[in-house]
DNA sequence: ATGCCTCAGCTCCTGAGA
């Protein structure tokens, strides 16, 4: 079983390359981020064709989510259950007996700004939720858009972005209580390229100078940590003209059929 | 550096992203 995460950054912009991604690497779940459409328009019968049934969480000019799959999706939850949040952020569903959740996390924006304050109580909320969730699905998938560095190696400039958004400690802290749950990053399991990152700025030629973050996370609980059997970040599609500025990234999972 | 790109929308500028 193999599953992948990415903001998109418009899906209306992304479409093509989105089919163009799934022909190539045939996942059999995608969580998708920042669609920046509304229900009405998302485009079930592109997904359709390729062979995927979707499951969306629209919102107007922000945000949005969705999950496709190759299988049937069950128990199809929106947000976070007893979060009040007028923007559309997660979704979540159980394939093949994997409890998926794809999320995009607030930005964030600033530290010490409203957005930040909401993005530590969205934090909050997920964690709790999280971990109820693990308590009834111990095979659970946590992926998608974190808009938090874990440490260092995920920052192109750890000492000039020390503290801003996506870096602070605080951030950390509501990352590292995710993975005290019982979570696990994938992409650590395995040995990486130096400096991988999953997102580079449209600006001053970034993604050239491969100046990024890696914010685009796929963790796996306990109970699936033995069966990964890869993970890494596509940067293909960010070569792409027109290109979202994060990368997919795909996790590699030997579950028995 | 109040900049740089990109996207959506009450679209020819602005807000937000990260």
């Amino acid at each position: 079983m193999k599953l992948a995460t990415w903001n998109v950054n418009s899906l209306t912009v992304r479409l093509p390359q989105v089919l163009d991604w799934l022909a190539a690497n045939p996942v059999d779940v995608l969580a998708l981020q920042e669609l920046k459409l509304t229900d009405e328009k998302f485009p079930h019968d592109a997904f359709t064709a390729a062979g995927y049934q979707a499951e969306c969480f629209g919102q107007k000019t922000y945000n949005g989510v969705a999950l496709l799959t190759r299988s049937p999706m069950s128990a199809v939850v929106r947000n976070i259950p007893g979060f009040e949040d007028e923007m559309a952020r997660v979704i979540s569903a159980t394939v093949n007996g994997v409890r998926v959740i794809g999320a995009y996390f607030p930005n964030g924006q600033e530290p010490g700004s409203d957005k930040f304050a909401y993005k530590m109580r969205w934090l909050k909320a997920l964690h709790g939720w999280v971990a109820t969730e693990l308590l009834a699905s111990p095979k659970l998938v946590l992926m998608g858009d974190y808009n938090i560095t874990f440490d260092d190696a995920d920052v192109w400039d750890p000492v000039g972005l020390k503290d801003s958004i996506h870096c602070t400690e605080e951030e950390r802290a509501h990352l590292r209580a995710l993975t005290a749950l019982g979570l696990h990053d994938s992409l650590r399991l395995f040995p990486q390229p130096e400096k991988s990152y999953s997102w580079w700025d449209y600006r001053d030629f970034a993604f050239r100078r491969n100046r990024g973050l890696r914010i685009d996370h796929i963790l796996v609980s306990d109970a699936l940590k033995p069966s990964v059997s890869a993970c890494s970040i596509d940067k293909a599609p960010r070569k792409n003209e027109r290109p979202s500025d994060h990368a997919p990234v795909t996790v590699a999972l030997d579950l028995p059929h």
